[in-house]
DNA sequence: CATGTAAGTAAGTAATCACTTACTTAATTT
DNA sequence: AAATTAAGTAAGTGATTACTTACTTACATG
């Protein structure tokens, strides 16, 4: 175990209690009590709790993790490439759940701010499917492949809201890569 | 306009400010004035504020909308009959918007209450596609039609939740008609 | 006319909320 | 050794919370 700052312990248990109670049904008192740091401390680094709202949302953000993601694209074959994104995209949301939660939780909230982080990320990730698609694709079919793009990604992102978060399903890692590989052969079908 | 009476105004400003703030961010006095209902009123009524909350999650649930839905299959061609489920499915979805911010909200708080919710709805929808699917299928592909159904059920939820709840995309009527009948075809090519 | 019912008003409860002030302690740095 | 820093403790601020009590008003029903 590391040795965390007083301003990390902060923000993990923030991290936590936020993704778990939600802004408003979580207490200043007791973030500091979980950070075992006394009330006075986190006021004096963070100013208010709604500073250290943001702060949280800063350093736990999903989106370094999906640009690396996109980034990280190797050569394989088209069935190799999707199968790895997909896993790689699975196992990004369920690394990032607790920020996943936040989000959702105060989506009306901070709609603006909740709108900027996915909508980009939702475009980019559309994109890259599309760039690799058609790279690999055969023959002009009757329907565009950036909708098969959003349906890919819907799959995946539906599965883990699913097992993770509305039904807390205890699935085994290979039963989860199995279902990802059928996904990728459903869209394979529909652009080859 | 109807008249609603005093109970039905409550638990319609309860809906909508829970939908819109969580649980916790909306106060009682809130409530009753949008309600234009004296806070004594409310209490008188519903005793506490987290029975209030139940009612309302008891009168405003999806489940009788999506139950209608399943029992409501008539007996078109495959591709008609997966393209009209697909749209029900969604305008359901889109008219129960509040219910589902709800629950997401308070999917921890609420944890067992809503994964008895929806536990039963999604595996009743996927059996009724799988029924469906086998009714009509041609080969016996190497991969199974529960994984199709989830895949199917996975893209039209995720298309709701992004453009209705994430993005707030002012997404016209026909475009999404669009792109549900294009997951029905890609749906199509992966059983036939 | 008398009674019951569904609502309101005014006031107040104890608890909790985010946040502050004033002062102290311990360790590190200069 | 003196000064700075990062933390703690104790106490309290005014605002807001869910919820209550006591009494009142208006209307409908027997």
């Amino acid at each position: 175990m590391e040795k965390l700052s007083t301003r990390d312990r902060i923000i993990e248990a923030a991290y936590t209690l936020f993704s778990e109670k939600g802004y408003h049904g979580t207490s200043t008192r007791e973030i500091a009590k979980t950070a075992s740091v006394s009330e006075v401390t986190l006021f004096r680094i963070f100013g208010t709790k709604e500073s250290l709202f943001e702060e949280v949302l800063k350093t736990k953000s999903i989106i370094p993790d999906l640009l690396a993601m996109i980034r990280d694209v190797e050569n394989y074959s088209l069935e190799d490439l999707l199968f790895s994104l997909a896993k790689r995209f699975y196992y990004t949301l369920v690394s990032k759940k607790k920020f996943i939660m936040i989000t959702f939780s105060e989506v009306n909230q901070y709609s603006e701010k909740i709108i900027d982080i996915y909508q980009k990320l939702i475009d980019q990730i559309d994109e890259l499917l599309v760039r690799i698609f058609s790279k690999y694709k055969n023959s002009n079919r009757n329907f565009d492949l950036k909708i098969i793009a959003m349906a890919f990604r819907g799959m995946i992102f539906d599965l883990f809201l699913t097992n993770e978060i509305l039904l807390r399903k205890d699935i085994t890692k290979s039963e989860i890569n199995r279902i990802l590989s059928s996904y990728v052969k459903i869209v394979l079908n529909s652009i080859e």
